[in-house]
RNA sequence: UGCCCGAUGGUGUAAUGGUAGCACAAGCGACUCUGACUCGCUUUGUCUAGGUUCGAGUCCUAGUCGGGCAGCCA
């Protein structure tokens, strides 16, 4: 199966929220499609918003739509400026280069005009033209005065009224799930009460939960969401976005709608749980009797991955407990964490489109996510050599002066490979690894009297091993077989093992983080306490010896560390002369895993 | 004994009444100056019971199992 790359636009994905917008084209119901991402500012993006980003921009690039980013900030006592800027920076670095052109911003300070349609009362705020200057994401809390307005013509249409319950009050009016609720009894207030209650409401007259805006629609539905939801509370606390101009806020269900309808939204889509509050979503719209065409809400399976965690509560925890270095610590799911590890953004895309979009919820395999990175990596990695835990080897038949410069294949992927080069020495450092002083079968590395090649240099025979006064090896003792140079009269020569090295003169000093899985169960989540899975390896720090050219390295390169795996230089601690190397995935290892006896 | 949604190999998915296919994972093998990559092969699947039909993973009915919904959260 071909997936969309950065590059090419591949074969388009399929699935039944593709299936319906493209209906909905061929029926020309819209004539072009808009869809929206829509976070909350109360936390950072993860991989499962990551997959809503890939949904709804795809569904924008692919039908030559548009998708809007707009922060869903209804809520001022959960909502930060420092989660609008993080989750900002997280979608233009995940859409870039595959869908930047597709998304819809609004003029910097804009908010809906209100405009009349038919004799009807409309507000409209439609995205500028890609490219625009001054351009800024959409805030719900920009709608504020087209929805407050929207709500009184409710009132006047006698589908919303004042209501005085306190919350525990109307909690237990709503009744439950399998028994109807009861009526309020300021549900047959007069309209003219109605708007003035709620003025003043508006003006700052009651505390809050003294009294809300709710719908009128039907105590006794099985759908509780349809038993006269909330649609507005009144909250006295400054907004992140608005300022203090409101102590009246919207509810989801309210704002997210006609929103949706203001931008002109044609296709909103959302995750599961939102099901049973679609009827809610097309009763408001409907009850407005709106001028333009509406949106529809559509839902799909959130992603779940093994060995991860999403809940932002529990994100949130790891962070304020400092169980991880950060929202963007490397082993989070976040998406600042998967860019600081290295990680791809053409990979977390890729991702999305293996796993699909279905309404079966269920958890998908980490190891897909891992094979998307090493996918992605394979073609845009640098090779490179590095040795992680060295031994010394000491090439007793070279001159402890010499210095040969040997080639080295950069990008053996590529269609013109390009090459460098690389000092080899008397003394080089090895992977201790690579070592067996009593070789297990099979063993294809460095034996005593064995043979090896040093790849890009030669082959060499282990002559002797060195081991200090507790038995532990301390060096080799070896012999070159120059004529086996790469290049050489006899570099064809077989060995069965090829190994990494550096020059262990020249090498240069690197701290190396070795990241692993978060978790060591499949699902962290399943119980409360799920920080005693916290993997204890999940961030092992080493020192590691580098190849020279190594020291040049930049935050935006990609490097793979031959036969080791995939790493890039921390873009947070890394420093001139004291490199931090972060190991984004490791490579694929049959031998570790179970070709070794 | 409420309402809504879902169920295809270990995992994620495709098949839109007509040969159950793909990817990941797992296993075996080939290749290899990366035990990587690549390539080949293999194991494993339609929740159950009825019904409609020439023919059902697909449509219908009932059941089972799983998920969501009773925030003035989103």
């Amino acid at each position: 199966m071909s997936v969309e790359n950065t590059a090419s636009s591949g074969p388009a994905p399929s699935d039944f929220i593709r299936d319906i917008v493209a209906k909905d084209l061929a029926d020309k119901r819209y004539q072009k499609i808009v869809t929206r991402f829509p976070p909350e500012p109360n936390g950072y993006l993860h991989l499962g918003h990551a997959k809503s980003i890939c949904l709804n921009f795809g569904l924008a690039r692919e039908n030559q739509g548009q998708c809007n980013l707009r922060f869903d900030d209804t809520n001022p006592t959960k909502e930060e400026v420092e989660y609008v800027d993080a989750i900002t920076a997280d979608v233009d670095w995940l859409i870039a280069g595959w869908a930047d052109h597709c998304l819809g911003l609004k003029p910097k300070g804009a908010v809906p005009r209100k405009q009349s349609q038919d004799g009807r009362d409309d507000y409209h705020l439609p995205a500028v033209p890609p490219g625009t200057a001054d351009a800024e994401p959409f805030f719900a809390s920009d709608n504020f005065e087209a929805l407050y307005d929207f709500a009184v013509a409710l009132i006047r249409k006698g589908k919303a009224y004042v209501c005085d319950l306190s919350p525990k009050e109307t909690d237990e009016y709503r009744g439950a799930p399998d028994k109807p609720g009861r009526e309020s009894p300021w549900r047959n207030r007069s309209v003219d009460e109605n708007l003035d209650l709620f003025q003043q409401m508006r003006a700052g007259e009651f505390p809050d939960g003294a009294r809300s805006l709710r719908a009128r629609i039907d105590m006794a539905s099985p759908n509780v969401w349809l038993r006269d939801p909330l649609l507005y509370r009144i909250r006295h606390t400054a907004h992140h976005h608005a300022g203090d101009k409101w102590c009246i806020y919207p509810l989801y269900d309210y704002a997210h709608c006609l929103s949706d309808y203001i931008e002109g939204i044609t296709h909103s889509v959302c995750t599961l749980e939102f099901e049973v509050h679609r009827p809610l979503y097309d009763w408001i719209l409907a009850a407005l009797e709106l001028p333009r065409p509406l949106p529809h809400q559509y839902e799909f399976a959130k992603l779940n991955l093994s060995y991860t965690i999403f809940s932002k509560r529990r994100l949130l925890q790891l962070v304020q407990e400092k169980l991880v270095d950060g929202w963007d610590d490397p082993r989070m799911p976040t998406l600042s964490g998967a860019r600081r590890r290295g990680i791809p953004a053409a990979a977390i895309r890729r991702l999305a489109a293996l796993v699909g979009v279905t309404k079966y919820d269920g958890v998908t395999d980490v190891a897909l996510f891992e094979h998307a990175i090493r996918e992605e990596l394979n073609g845009l990695a640098q090779r490179r050599l590095a040795v992680l835990r060295p031994l010394k080897v000491v090439l007793t038949n070279l001159a402890p002066d010499e210095i040969i410069e040997v080639d080295a294949t950069n990008d053996p992927q590529a269609e013109h490979p390009t090459t460098r080069r690389v000092p080899f020495t008397r003394e080089v450092l090895i992977e201790s690894d690579d070592f067996a002083e009593v070789p297990p079968p099979k063993y294809f590395r460095l034996k005593p009297g064995g043979e090896v090649r040093l790849k890009y240099a030669c082959i060499i025979r282990c002559e002797e091993v060195v081991k200090d006064a507790s038995g532990t090896v301390t060096e080799l003792r070896c012999t070159a077989d120059l004529s086996t140079r790469s290049g050489g009269p006899n570099s064809d020569r077989k060995v069965k093992g090829t190994i990494h090295w550096v020059s262990a003169t020249r090498a240069i000093d690197a701290e190396v983080r070795l990241y692993d899985r978060l978790f060591t169960v499949a699902e962290p989540g399943a119980t409360e306490d799920f920080k005693q899975f916290i993997n204890p390896h999940s961030a092992d720090v080493i020192r590691a010896k580098l190849e020279p050219s190594l020291g040049a390295a930049t935050t935006e390169d990609r490097f793979q560390f031959e036969r080791i795996g995939y790493f890039n230089l921390d873009p947070k601690d890394s420093s001139a002369g004291r490199p931090v190397f972060n190991r984004t995935i490791s490579l694929k290892d049959t031998w570790a895993k179970g070709g070794k006896p």
